[in-house]
DNA sequence: TCTTTTGCTCTCTTTTGTAGAACAAATATC
DNA sequence: GATATTTGTTCTACAAAAGAGAGCAAAAGA
Protein backbone atom coordinates (compact mmCIF):
# COMPACT_ATOMS: atom_id res chain seq x y z
CA UNK A 1 0.00 0.00 0.00
CA UNK A 2 1.08 3.46 -0.47
CA UNK A 3 1.22 4.10 3.47
CA UNK A 4 -0.62 7.24 3.33
CA UNK A 5 -4.04 5.79 2.86
CA UNK A 6 -6.15 5.24 5.93
CA UNK A 7 -8.03 2.27 5.97
CA UNK A 8 -11.53 1.70 6.59
CA UNK A 9 -11.56 0.82 10.01
CA UNK A 10 -8.80 2.97 10.94
CA UNK A 11 -10.87 6.06 9.61
CA UNK A 12 -13.94 5.09 12.14
CA UNK A 13 -11.70 4.40 15.07
CA UNK A 14 -9.83 8.25 14.29
CA UNK A 15 -13.26 9.63 13.79
CA UNK A 16 -13.74 8.22 17.25
CA UNK A 17 -10.88 9.57 18.91
CA UNK A 18 -11.74 12.88 17.57
CA UNK A 19 -15.28 12.94 18.89
CA UNK A 20 -14.38 11.84 22.35
CA UNK A 21 -11.68 14.18 23.26
CA UNK A 22 -9.67 13.81 26.00
CA UNK A 23 -11.21 10.70 27.10
CA UNK A 24 -10.10 8.66 24.09
CA UNK A 25 -8.74 4.86 25.58
CA UNK A 26 -9.18 1.22 24.56
CA UNK A 27 -12.46 0.36 25.92
CA UNK A 28 -13.95 3.59 25.79
CA UNK A 29 -13.12 3.50 21.55
CA UNK A 30 -14.91 0.34 21.56
CA UNK A 31 -18.14 1.49 23.63
CA UNK A 32 -18.28 4.52 21.53
CA UNK A 33 -17.89 2.95 18.63
CA UNK A 34 -20.88 0.33 19.14
CA UNK A 35 -23.27 3.69 20.37
CA UNK A 36 -22.23 5.49 17.25
CA UNK A 37 -22.19 2.94 14.41
CA UNK A 38 -23.97 0.03 15.80
CA UNK A 39 -20.96 -1.99 14.90
CA UNK A 40 -19.28 -4.10 17.49
CA UNK A 41 -15.41 -4.89 17.71
CA UNK A 42 -12.84 -7.17 19.70
CA UNK A 43 -10.86 -5.12 22.00
CA UNK A 44 -7.93 -6.63 20.45
CA UNK A 45 -9.06 -5.18 16.82
CA UNK A 46 -9.32 -1.65 18.24
CA UNK A 47 -6.10 -1.86 19.81
CA UNK A 48 -4.12 -3.50 16.77
CA UNK A 49 -5.78 -0.50 14.98
CA UNK A 50 -5.04 2.48 17.78
CA UNK A 51 -1.27 1.37 17.34
CA UNK A 52 -0.97 1.61 13.81
CA UNK A 53 -2.62 4.56 13.71
CA UNK A 54 -0.06 6.06 16.34
CA UNK A 55 3.21 4.43 13.89
CA UNK A 56 1.39 6.50 11.03
CA UNK A 57 1.07 9.47 13.06
CA UNK A 58 -2.17 10.03 12.97
CA UNK A 59 -2.68 9.95 17.09
CA UNK A 60 -0.59 10.27 19.81
CA UNK A 61 -0.80 9.12 23.57
CA UNK A 62 -0.07 9.22 26.59
CA UNK A 63 -0.74 7.24 30.19
CA UNK A 64 -3.54 9.11 32.20
CA UNK A 65 -4.16 7.58 36.25
CA UNK A 66 -7.23 5.82 37.20
CA UNK A 67 -9.85 7.28 38.69
CA UNK A 68 -11.10 5.84 41.93
CA UNK A 69 -14.25 3.48 40.72
CA UNK A 70 -13.90 -0.02 40.85
CA UNK A 71 -10.97 -1.97 39.47
CA UNK A 72 -9.95 1.93 37.61
CA UNK A 73 -6.82 0.99 36.15
CA UNK A 74 -4.62 3.82 34.32
CA UNK A 75 -5.70 4.27 30.82
CA UNK A 76 -3.59 4.78 28.08
CA UNK A 77 -5.59 7.59 26.09
CA UNK A 78 -5.07 9.02 22.71
CA UNK A 79 -5.56 12.28 20.75
CA UNK A 80 -5.54 12.77 17.01
CA UNK A 81 -2.56 14.65 15.92
CA UNK A 82 -2.65 17.86 12.96
CA UNK A 83 -1.57 15.04 10.39
CA UNK A 84 -4.47 13.17 11.74
CA UNK A 85 -6.71 15.76 11.44
CA UNK A 86 -5.27 16.28 7.47
CA UNK A 87 -6.11 12.78 6.54
CA UNK A 88 -9.42 12.46 7.74
CA UNK A 89 -10.25 15.70 5.88
CA UNK A 90 -8.27 14.34 2.85
CA UNK A 91 -10.59 11.69 3.10
CA UNK A 92 -13.71 13.38 3.88
CA UNK A 93 -13.25 15.88 0.44
CA UNK A 94 -12.87 12.94 -2.17
CA UNK A 95 -15.97 11.31 -0.90
CA UNK A 96 -18.02 14.29 -0.73
CA UNK A 97 -16.80 14.91 -4.35
CA UNK A 98 -17.41 11.89 -5.76
CA UNK A 99 -21.21 12.05 -3.68
CA UNK A 100 -21.87 14.88 -5.40
CA UNK A 101 -21.22 13.35 -8.83
CA UNK A 102 -23.65 10.64 -7.99
CA UNK A 103 -27.29 12.31 -7.86
CA UNK A 104 -28.64 8.97 -7.79
CA UNK A 105 -27.81 8.30 -4.49
CA UNK A 106 -30.35 9.65 -1.79
CA UNK A 107 -27.68 11.73 -0.51
CA UNK A 108 -28.95 15.00 0.90
CA UNK A 109 -27.00 17.64 2.91
CA UNK A 110 -24.57 17.14 5.91
CA UNK B 1 -13.86 -10.20 8.14
CA UNK B 2 -17.58 -9.53 8.88
CA UNK B 3 -17.89 -9.88 5.71
CA UNK B 4 -20.84 -6.81 5.24
CA UNK B 5 -18.16 -4.27 5.46
CA UNK B 6 -16.83 -2.31 2.49
CA UNK B 7 -13.18 -1.74 2.77
CA UNK B 8 -11.82 1.78 1.80
CA UNK B 9 -10.64 1.10 -1.90
CA UNK B 10 -13.63 -1.16 -2.37
CA UNK B 11 -16.09 2.00 -1.44
CA UNK B 12 -13.82 4.28 -3.43
CA UNK B 13 -13.93 1.61 -6.52
CA UNK B 14 -17.82 1.51 -6.47
CA UNK B 15 -18.63 5.50 -6.58
CA UNK B 16 -16.54 5.57 -9.83
CA UNK B 17 -18.52 2.99 -10.79
CA UNK B 18 -21.14 4.26 -10.21
CA UNK B 19 -20.04 7.79 -11.36
CA UNK B 20 -18.80 6.04 -14.65
CA UNK B 21 -22.28 5.08 -15.33
CA UNK B 22 -23.17 2.57 -18.50
CA UNK B 23 -18.98 2.91 -19.10
CA UNK B 24 -17.47 1.34 -16.21
CA UNK B 25 -14.62 -0.95 -17.30
CA UNK B 26 -11.17 -1.90 -15.68
CA UNK B 27 -8.93 0.89 -17.62
CA UNK B 28 -11.62 3.33 -17.50
CA UNK B 29 -11.94 3.05 -14.16
CA UNK B 30 -8.57 3.11 -13.07
CA UNK B 31 -8.48 6.19 -15.35
CA UNK B 32 -10.93 7.77 -13.57
CA UNK B 33 -9.68 7.24 -10.34
CA UNK B 34 -6.52 8.84 -11.15
CA UNK B 35 -8.47 11.78 -12.68
CA UNK B 36 -11.12 12.27 -9.68
CA UNK B 37 -8.61 11.02 -6.66
CA UNK B 38 -5.78 11.98 -7.79
CA UNK B 39 -4.45 8.21 -6.86
CA UNK B 40 -2.73 6.03 -8.95
CA UNK B 41 -3.60 2.32 -8.93
CA UNK B 42 -2.41 -0.98 -10.42
CA UNK B 43 -4.51 -2.89 -12.90
CA UNK B 44 -4.25 -5.73 -11.37
CA UNK B 45 -5.62 -4.30 -7.73
CA UNK B 46 -8.64 -2.44 -9.88
CA UNK B 47 -9.77 -5.87 -11.15
CA UNK B 48 -9.39 -7.65 -8.10
CA UNK B 49 -11.52 -5.36 -6.33
CA UNK B 50 -14.52 -5.16 -8.66
CA UNK B 51 -14.66 -8.75 -8.53
CA UNK B 52 -14.78 -8.86 -4.68
CA UNK B 53 -17.36 -6.33 -4.96
CA UNK B 54 -19.12 -8.85 -7.56
CA UNK B 55 -18.73 -11.84 -5.16
CA UNK B 56 -20.44 -9.53 -2.43
CA UNK B 57 -23.19 -8.55 -4.90
CA UNK B 58 -22.33 -4.51 -5.07
CA UNK B 59 -21.79 -4.71 -8.52
CA UNK B 60 -23.06 -6.79 -11.68
CA UNK B 61 -20.87 -6.76 -15.44
CA UNK B 62 -21.11 -8.09 -18.54
CA UNK B 63 -19.31 -8.39 -21.61
CA UNK B 64 -19.88 -5.17 -24.23
CA UNK B 65 -18.20 -5.42 -27.62
CA UNK B 66 -15.74 -3.43 -28.43
CA UNK B 67 -15.54 -0.50 -30.33
CA UNK B 68 -13.83 0.64 -34.10
CA UNK B 69 -10.78 2.34 -32.57
CA UNK B 70 -7.52 0.99 -32.94
CA UNK B 71 -7.43 -2.35 -30.50
CA UNK B 72 -10.22 -1.75 -28.78
CA UNK B 73 -11.09 -5.37 -27.66
CA UNK B 74 -14.41 -6.16 -25.87
CA UNK B 75 -14.84 -4.87 -22.18
CA UNK B 76 -16.38 -6.19 -19.47
CA UNK B 77 -18.70 -3.50 -17.77
CA UNK B 78 -19.93 -3.09 -14.47
CA UNK B 79 -22.71 -1.50 -12.76
CA UNK B 80 -23.90 -0.86 -9.00
CA UNK B 81 -26.60 -2.92 -7.93
CA UNK B 82 -29.20 -1.47 -5.37
CA UNK B 83 -27.21 -3.70 -2.42
CA UNK B 84 -24.12 -1.61 -3.96
CA UNK B 85 -25.70 1.03 -3.56
CA UNK B 86 -27.02 0.72 0.07
CA UNK B 87 -23.88 -0.15 1.39
CA UNK B 88 -22.57 3.48 0.16
CA UNK B 89 -25.72 4.99 1.76
CA UNK B 90 -25.25 3.02 4.88
CA UNK B 91 -21.32 3.97 4.88
CA UNK B 92 -22.52 7.80 4.16
CA UNK B 93 -24.71 7.79 6.94
CA UNK B 94 -22.24 6.39 9.64
CA UNK B 95 -19.27 9.16 8.22
CA UNK B 96 -21.88 11.87 8.20
CA UNK B 97 -22.96 11.23 11.35
CA UNK B 98 -19.23 11.24 13.06
CA UNK B 99 -18.59 14.15 11.01
CA UNK B 100 -21.11 16.22 12.28
CA UNK B 101 -19.84 15.54 15.48
CA UNK B 102 -16.14 17.33 14.60
CA UNK B 103 -16.69 20.94 14.67
CA UNK B 104 -12.79 20.81 15.16
CA UNK B 105 -12.43 19.64 11.55
CA UNK B 106 -13.38 22.15 8.51
CA UNK B 107 -15.88 20.33 7.05
CA UNK B 108 -18.65 22.41 5.73
CA UNK B 109 -21.62 21.51 3.61
CA UNK B 110 -21.77 18.55 1.18
C1' DT C 1 1.83 -11.50 -41.14
C1' DC C 2 3.68 -8.74 -37.58
C1' DT C 3 3.32 -4.82 -34.61
C1' DT C 4 0.78 -1.92 -31.62
C1' DT C 5 -2.92 -0.88 -28.69
C1' DT C 6 -6.54 -2.06 -25.61
C1' DG C 7 -8.10 -4.95 -22.20
C1' DC C 8 -8.57 -8.79 -18.81
C1' DT C 9 -6.73 -12.74 -15.87
C1' DC C 10 -3.52 -14.90 -12.82
C1' DT C 11 -0.19 -15.07 -9.12
C1' DC C 12 2.06 -13.14 -5.40
C1' DT C 13 3.23 -10.03 -1.43
C1' DT C 14 2.12 -6.52 2.01
C1' DT C 15 -1.12 -4.07 4.86
C1' DT C 16 -5.57 -3.95 7.35
C1' DG C 17 -9.10 -5.98 9.89
C1' DT C 18 -10.50 -9.13 13.50
C1' DA C 19 -10.56 -12.07 17.54
C1' DG C 20 -9.39 -13.60 21.92
C1' DA C 21 -6.15 -15.24 25.42
C1' DA C 22 -2.90 -13.60 28.68
C1' DC C 23 -1.44 -10.46 31.81
C1' DA C 24 -1.55 -6.36 35.14
C1' DA C 25 -3.32 -3.30 38.60
C1' DA C 26 -6.85 -1.46 41.36
C1' DT C 27 -10.92 -2.01 44.52
C1' DA C 28 -14.22 -5.15 47.09
C1' DT C 29 -15.26 -8.71 50.19
C1' DC C 30 -14.74 -11.91 53.79
C1' DG D 1 -4.53 -10.07 54.28
C1' DA D 2 -5.99 -13.43 50.84
C1' DT D 3 -8.95 -13.92 47.16
C1' DA D 4 -12.36 -12.40 43.88
C1' DT D 5 -13.91 -9.00 40.67
C1' DT D 6 -13.49 -5.25 37.55
C1' DT D 7 -11.07 -2.34 34.40
C1' DG D 8 -7.49 -2.08 31.27
C1' DT D 9 -3.63 -3.12 28.00
C1' DT D 10 -0.48 -6.27 25.41
C1' DC D 11 0.57 -10.27 22.74
C1' DT D 12 -0.25 -13.75 19.28
C1' DA D 13 -2.67 -15.45 15.27
C1' DC D 14 -5.11 -15.53 11.25
C1' DA D 15 -8.42 -13.83 7.52
C1' DA D 16 -9.51 -10.34 4.26
C1' DA D 17 -8.37 -6.35 1.52
C1' DA D 18 -4.95 -3.64 -0.99
C1' DG D 19 -1.65 -3.52 -4.35
C1' DA D 20 1.79 -4.74 -8.05
C1' DG D 21 2.92 -6.52 -12.33
C1' DA D 22 3.66 -10.36 -15.59
C1' DG D 23 1.27 -12.64 -19.01
C1' DC D 24 -2.25 -13.62 -22.23
C1' DA D 25 -5.93 -12.39 -25.73
C1' DA D 26 -8.17 -9.83 -29.32
C1' DA D 27 -8.68 -6.12 -32.50
C1' DA D 28 -6.78 -2.72 -35.83
C1' DG D 29 -3.02 -0.89 -38.70
C1' DA D 30 0.77 -1.30 -41.77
Amino acid sequence: MKGDVLGEFEEIILLIVGVLGQDAYGLGIRDELEKQTGRSAAIGAVHATLNRLQEKGYVESGMKEGTQERGGRRKRVFQMTGLGKKALTDSKDVRVNLWSQLPDLNIGKV
